[in-house]
DNA sequence: TCCATAAGTTAGCTGAAACTAAATAATGTC
DNA sequence: GACATTATTTAGTTTCAGCTAACTTATGGA
């Protein structure tokens, strides 16, 4: 729970970016990581050799960065600020959903483990973030439940919208308007090709989502009953 | 209330720390300047140099720094943030008194706009934090009550401890045992030379402060009535 | 299988902000 | 008023984390 070599927020921000590209993708692309952290594909590489240094991601040229178990703690616990931050911040201040992702990103890095355990006392040591993310527990036990991108239902498929990436206040404002929250069961109901138009009916009315929106929905599909 | 020109932690720091000097001295000598922040006076001097690029303070070389309105400005956010955060700390989370400095030193760079906003709110738009030390108004208004340190008061001497240093935990954890808090009114009794002992009595019992928490208790002398 | 394109890396540079060592100004004492 | 002491600044280096440009390896179509 601490870190020996004193951590920079910039190696915490790449952990964090590692990992969750291994969730999502398997794997962790130095193009993917760039993206990620905004920054480009040259300082991503370099960055991740300094990461291999500290011994936090094992890795060898041209195949891409894996964490390591320290490194994967550490991300855990960059994470786990990060969501109870959101969480807290929605719920004692009643900030918007879309707002709380770039103050937490700026708050993470700063938390002290102190102020981290008051804050999940707060709260009740939650478990899911107001993005339907799993919270890491205080000993960095997580449960990544499988989901799927939305864009890969098909027609006639249902299930439950479980995540949503945080970073897109736009795609959060869009939802939050419609008043689709994370636990909402759906069911799509046509799609387009191409990244084209999703539609999917929550609880009665069908709404169409654009290509970009489905791709950062991720749904546990129903498990039939 | 919005910075122009992206400013980093470090020079916040320096505004700051610039600010309690000139309160406190009157001025900011480069050498107190590098004890304040823990560096060497030659990088103090340079990062003057610095500030002063970036408008935020006028100096001539070999003596001192003066911060302009701007920075003054930049010194009062900071302050501000740094005090509502200890007293949001203390009020909400119960922690003590000697750990929230450290806390609030990290966190007062990246509190945003909006959170200060609604942590003013929640504390009730307070005037004091912890310390006693007076917290800038939304509008960076600030009053800076005259105060001596309680080394300078002679015997026979009355008046209210104001504020303290808030970056001597030691101090704090002494100050908290006896139960001797800022509001308090004082008298000095005696003291011995040399930076010795003062002895204050506090409602009834008779204290003896070694001469370096003397110098960090600040004291508004007594209006006589 | 060959090769064009995409992905990843290396080399060399930049700006912040620290450092040490050396030089220079201010100050206070006699 | 001279000079020793202290305070401040300058010069030159280091580390971090970014950048561009040039190069190397992987990959997927024809």
């Amino acid at each position: 729970m601490v870190h020996e070599q004193l951590i920079s927020a910039a190696v915490e921000d790449y952990a964090k970016a590692i990992y969750e590209l291994e969730v999502r993708d398997g794997r962790a692309r130095t193009s993917a990581l760039a993206d990620r952290i905004s920054v480009t594909p040259a300082s991503a590489s370099q960055m991740v050799k300094r990461l291999a240094e500290l011994g936090l991601v094992s890795y060898s040229r041209y195949r891409g960065a894996r964490l390591t178990e320290k490194g994967r703690r550490l991300a855990l616990e960059v994470i786990r600020h990060h969501r109870l931050l959101e969480l807290f911040l929605v719920e004692e201040f009643g900030m918007s959903w879309d707002q709380v992702h770039a103050e937490a990103e700026a708050l993470e890095h700063v938390l002290s483990e102190q102020v981290e355990e008051r804050i999940a006392a707060r709260l009740g040591e939650p478990v899911v973030d107001p993005h339907g993310d799993p919270i890491p527990t205080v000993t960095l036990e997580i449960e990544e439940c499988a989901t799927r991108g939305l864009e890969s239902l098909e027609p006639g498929e249902r299930g439950v919208f479980t995540r949503v990436s945080d970073s897109e206040p736009a795609m959060l404002r869009f939802l939050a308007e419609r008043g689709i929250a994370p636990g909402d069961r759906l069911e799509v109901v046509d799609k387009q090709p191409f990244d084209g138009p999703v539609f999917v009916r929550f609880s009665g009315a069908v709404e169409v989502l654009g290509g970009g929106l489905a791709r950062a929905m991720r749904v546990r599909l129903d498990p039939e009953r």
